[in-house]
RNA sequence: GCCCCCAUCGACUAGCGGCCUAGGUCACGGCCCUUUCAAGGCCGUAGCGCGGGUUCGAAUCCCGCUGGGGGCACCA
């Protein structure tokens, strides 16, 4: 039989980034297997529902690329047959009525014990477990019924979630058994914490897959990260596609102690992601963040930079402070053009003779200058770069030149050489 | 307080009794390349929480401790 898993997040906030990693292992181990991943809303707390909250978490699952099958479950529309159920226990002993509530019967004696597919064999004391409400005195079924009676009607067979469920795990068990139901196997994973060692939180940066994409991140590097944290193909590969994970990814290799996110590893690997891209594709994908960003710059300019900046930055987001000298002028700070009158009012000259402006031929003329004044290449180019990007930093100084058009370069040359003098 | 889970470089991890002089990746340091910044190449610093066992042999198994996390609702 394929294996059916689903995500079930409740809709009373934004969904965070330690959910989106226990999505991400569902959905993985679903397409790997040839199984199915359902998305289950649990909303039956209507009072903490947030509005907003079932959107952003369909927006969050698409942009990442976890699919999911068949229509979105909303668990509220079970509430006829959590209550049947709820009264079938009762009817048959298994729960008793209690100021109007409904109560499981729980067992005192024994232990529950389950094998879990992450964690190993789990063992919980029952005298631990409480007889818990079934169905509220107003009738409204809890999670933990819901939960359960869902996982069976919906015939999943892997139960996949955050660990903070484990305590969960005995009372449906519990209940499932009571209800002649099949058990399904869990999985639970292990929580993701901030650098600080405690819950990751806003204050630890970006934790929603929006904030992640507004800042640049590309959803395959995303989802690489997020699926090393806690997983491990082998004891040497990292970098891995979308394909190759699906392709790879086993709960058995998923670790059972809690991981650090670390932004400065999901950085470099979204640079990696982002290299690896076909020069078309990165175009694309920066002309289309930049848009959605609110970049004010034509888009003709950025595709034509795109290859000059692919190597040079690791988020889309950093473009704009590093590429942003071709749409306006960016005063050099003083101290960078300092002394410098001379060798720039030369360059203009040798710029003005280029032909045609292309970078090829600019780097002949400037290279030719720069021996010419003896300087090295780093010393001439430097001042010149300053004049004509506005930092020290930059991508290719002859590409950039051509970018900017004989124009448009010697007029920042004249701006600088007149700031120099 | 009680219950459950976890424990390898700063971080993510490989390791499932001898292959470990503990491997890979990020970060960090150095060198090379170089028009800046990156990218790339080479090299390096750095770790099995502690104490007992078991065993010819333990990062690997067992016990205790310590530390961390999670959970104890008519929340999910």
């Amino acid at each position: 039989m394929n294996p059916r898993v689903r995500f079930a997040p409740s809709p009373t906030g934004l969904l965070h980034i330690g959910g989106v990693r226990t999505a991400l292992f569902n959905w993985l181990f679903a397409r790997h297997e040839g199984g199915e991943f359902l998305l289950r809303i649990e909303n039956t707390d209507t009072s903490r529902e947030v509005e907003e909250s079932v959107d952003q978490i369909q927006r969050s699952l698409r942009w990442l690329g976890l699919d999911w099958d068949g229509e979105v479950e909303f668990q509220l529309d079970g509430l006829e047959r959590h209550r049947e159920a709820a009264q079938k226990l009762l009817a048959e002993g298994h729960a008793y009525e209690d100021e109007g509530a409904i109560r499981f019967r729980m067992p005192d004696e024994g232990a529950t014990v389950w094998e879990d597919a992450i964690k190993g064999t789990i063992s919980y004391p029952n005298e631990k477990l409480e007889d818990l409400v079934l169905l509220r005195s107003d009738g409204r079924p809890t999670y933990n019924l819901a939960a359960a009676v869902d996982d069976a009607d919906s015939r999943i067979t892997h139960v996949i979630r955050g660990e903070d469920h484990v305590p969960n795990t005995p009372k449906q068990i519990h209940i499932l058994e009571a209800l002649g139901r099949e058990l399904p196997v869990y999985a639970h994973v292990p929580n993701v914490f901030g650098t600080d060692g405690r819950k990751l939180s806003k204050r630890h940066g970006a934790v929603s897959v929006e904030e992640f994409r507004a800042e640049g991140y590309v959803a395959p590097a995303l989802m690489n990260y997020l699926a090393l944290l806690g997983w491990s193909y082998d004891d040497r590969t990292t970098v891995m596609s979308r394909d190759e994970l699906v392709e790879r990814f086993g709960l058995e290799r998923v670790g059972s102690s809690p991981a650090t996110f670390d932004y400065e590893k999901l950085m470099w690997l979204n640079g990696v992601h982002l290299r690896e891209l076909p020069a078309e594709v990165y175009a694309e994908t920066l002309v289309a963040y930049l848009a959605e960003a609110g970049f004010d710059g034509d888009e003709e300019t950025i595709r034509a930079s795109a290859p000059l900046v692919q190597t040079k930055i690791a988020t889309l987001a950093e473009y704009p402070s590093f590429a942003g000298f071709l749409f306006r002028r960016v005063a050099p700070p003083h101290e960078l053009l300092d002394g410098a009158g001379d060798l720039l009012a030369r360059a203009r000259e040798a710029l003005a003779g280029v032909e045609p402006f292309t970078a090829a031929v600019i780097e002949e003329a400037l290279r030719a200058l720069a021996e010419e004044l003896e300087l090295k290449p780093r010393q001439a180019f430097g001042p010149i770069r300053a004049a004509v990007t506005g930092s020290r930093i930059s991508p290719g100084l002859f590409e950039s030149l051509e970018l900017l058009g004989r124009e448009e370069s010697l007029a920042r040359l004249d701006a600088a050489i007149a700031v120099a003098a």
